[in-house]
DNA sequence: CGAACTGTAACAATCGTTTGATACAAGCAT
DNA sequence: ATGCTTGTATCAAACGATTGTTACAGTTCG
């Protein structure tokens, strides 16, 4: 198991944001920008990343790029939207079967790991980008984070939690873990798996 | 070092950084355009701050500022050095009084809290901008990080902690947890001294 | 007076974006 | 088949704005 996968997907060694991109009837080309600005983003930040760079990656000239996104802003709100989405669908998914709420944290705990932590295209770290964006569009993004983080305050809610402890500060400070895992992982050390398990047993405070 | 307890200081409103600054003999200009640039740094993130922004926040023009700096990236990596001694000698003095473990790694959390999310010079998140930040540069920005984290590495060391706990991947969480609470923190709700009891709370994971 | 400071003005580089031209394939009429 | 049109995709080049930075002249002040 070099990569492990083991999503399901038997159509190579694309990542999560490929897949949905395919399915979307958009171009070879067009899903190639969206990914490599979504690369980018996540490596650099939005400031640090320039319309030629993307250009850059998928083999084009900068300008070129305006004949499939509108602006860099608005580049950057899709790929924001895209990449909530697959990883909320993706969640979803790898709760549904379960029952067990500790179970099920850990389930989703992990599959958002897999998620920011896969080298083949770090879509996520994006989420954080919040400081540098600009007022009008940080609110699109809020709005989409939201709906996005109503998963696990589903999934906490369900949790049998010692009362001592405030649900509301719970969710923050779990997905501030969630979210910054990426800026000192390392692949080959240690499996998304194990440290989603760390989380969920460090998290893990039952009734009484 | 660069002693000096910020919270004793009766004369205003000033941050730590401030105070630091002070007694380093450095210029009220020159303290002013560290500080400045700390806040916007903080604020926007490394490359969305341009050095006529830092300039507009102390009344001086751009090229004005480079009778002070040697250079946008210099002064950075200078912001970074002390604002990680002044988070580093605070928690020092924090802890010192303290032997219990746990009492102590709760006072570190607080402290560490408050530097990062006092409203008057957001100094600290700019440890996390490292991805925008140049390869060369990183280095040193790592190696000082690293000396900070020690502390923290000590604290843990001393923890009476449950042994299926790793304690590398637990100072990670943890230290992530601390570096990124000011992505959500707002003024008001909570204070934090709760929200670190709340993180030491749910990190508490005793022998047995 | 001289040294420390600040503004003026410009430099080359890069930024996001637009424009006009070009290549190429597909469709339709002749 | 040929020619003409249409649309898509790309490049080359430039736009004005902004970037970090510098040289120099001017001011302020001990």
């Amino acid at each position: 198991m070099t990569q492990g996968d083991g999503r399901g997907n038997a159509d190579g060694p694309q990542s999560a944001l490929t897949g949905a991109l395919r399915e979307s009837g958009l171009s070879e080309r067009h899903s190639a920008i969206l990914e490599a600005a979504a690369a980018l983003f996540a490596e650099r930040g939005y400031a640090a990343t320039s319309v030629r760079d993307i250009g850059e990656r998928v083999g084009l000239l900068g300008g070129s790029l305006y004949h499939y996104i509108k602006s860099k802003e608005a580049l950057f709100v899709r790929i924001h939207h895209i990449a909530l989405q697959v990883a909320e669908d993706r969640i979803r998914a790898a709760i549904s079967p379960l029952s067990d709420p500790w179970a099920r944290l850990e389930a989703a705990c992990i599959t958002m790991l897999e998620i920011q932590l896969d080298p083949n295209s770090l879509t996520m770290p994006l989420m954080n980008d919040f400081a540098s964006t600009p007022a009008e569009i940080r609110e699109q993004l809020v709005e989409k984070r939201d709906t996005f983080e109503q998963v696990f305050r589903d999934l906490i809610a369900d949790l049998p939690l010692n009362p001592s402890l405030d649900r509301g500060v719970y969710r923050l400070l779990l997905l501030t873990l969630l979210n910054n895992v990426s800026g000192w992982y390392r692949p080959g050390r240690m499996t998304p798996t194990e440290i989603g398990r760390q989380v969920v047993q460090i998290f893990r405070h039952d009734l009484v």
